[in-house]
DNA sequence: ATTTCAGACTTGATTTAGTCCAGATTTGGA
DNA sequence: TCCAAATCTGGACTAAATCAAGTCTGAAAT
C-alpha cells in the first residue's frame, strides 16, 4: 500500500521513506530525531538530512502531519484529514490525539478575522496527563 | 503603574524590566529578539540574557503572554486574561488578535480528553492576511 | 545613611533543532 | 538501456534559546 501511495503522489520510492513512514506510522507522535533512530534499528543506516527530506516529502504530499506544539520539537502523526486536535501535558510533555468537540469544525469561524482568510483552525489543549497527575497527588 | 505593578507582585524594580515591558506594551506579538532591539534603542544597553530573564519574569508573573507559533520565534503580549486567540499569516507570518468565536471559552471541553486535566484551550488560526492575499491576486 | 544579600544582570560558551551546500548516487519513464 | 531529475550523504552552518560563573544592585533591615 505504502510503496504505491508514494508512487501514485509522483514521489520515488526509496527504502528511506519507506522506513520513515513506517517509523511514523507505528510510533505516532515522533521527532524528527525519534524518526531518525527507528529507521536506523530498522534498515541499518540513513542521514539525518535524509529524514527530514523523507518527512517534510510526506508532509506536502499530505500523507504526514506535522505538529509543532510550543516548548518541544516538531513531531509527526499519520492521521491525516480528520482535523482532529491534541492534547499537551504540561509536566511531561506527552501528547494525546484529541477529537474535535464540536462536530468536525470546531472554532472554524473567528468572531473578527482581520481580514485574514482563514484555512485552518489548530486547537492545542493544555493540561495534565493522567501519570502526571497522579505523581502530583502522591508526592503532595 | 507599571513600577508598582512589579513591586507588587514581588519582583525588583529595575530599568531593564521596565524598559522590557515598555517595549511589548508598545508593540505587540514582538520576538525576543526585536524586544533587544527596542530595549537598546531605548535604554542604550541591556544583554540579551537579560531580555530572555526579564520576559520569563514577566510572563510567569502573569504580565505577559508568550505566544510560540509554528515555524516562528517566541512572541509577546501584553493582552492577557482575557482568552483571545491568534490569526497567523502563511505567506508572511504576519499574526493578529481575535476574539473568542464562541462566547469566553471555545472548545474548552474536548470529545474525549484522554484522562488528562486541561486548564486551556489554545487556538491558532491559520491562513492569508489582507496584504498577502491581494499581492496574490495581482501576481496570478 | 549604611549594611547586607537574594535576586538580577553581564559575558561567553553551549545546546538544540533544523537548514544549506556541493558532490555522489539512485530512480522512473522515454 | 539511458538520462535528467530526484534523492542521498556528510559536513558546515544558523537561529533561538539556555546554561554557567562571576559581578552588580534594589530594597529590606539596621
Amino acid at each position: 500500500m505504502s510503496a504505491t501511495t508514494l508512487r501514485e503522489l509522483g514521489l520515488h520510492v526509496t527504502p528511506q521513506r519507506l522506513a520513515v513512514l513506517e517509523a511514523v506510522a507505528s510510533h505516532q507522535h515522533s521527532t524528527a530525531d525519534r524518526v531518525l533512530e527507528l529507521v536506523r534499528a530498522n534498515i541499518g543506516t540513513i542521514s539525518r538530512q535524509a529524514v527530514y527530506d523523507s518527512l517534510s516529502a510526506l508532509v506536502d504530499a499530505g500523507i504526514l502531519r506535522r505538529i509543532e506544539p510550543a516548548g518541544s520539537p516538531a513531531r509527526y502523526e499519520t492521521r491525516v484529514g480528520d482535523n482532529h486536535h491534541h492534547v499537551v501535558c504540561r509536566t511531561c510533555g506527552s501528547l494525546a490525539d484529541v477529537d474535535c468537540a464540536v462536530g468536525d469544525a470546531p472554532c472554524l469561524t473567528a468572531a473578527s478575522d482581520q481580514g485574514f482568510i482563514i484555512d485552518e483552525a489548530e486547537v492545542v489543549y493544555w493540561g495534565t496527563c493522567p501519570q502526571c497527575a497522579g505523581q502530583l497527588q502522591t508526592t503532595a
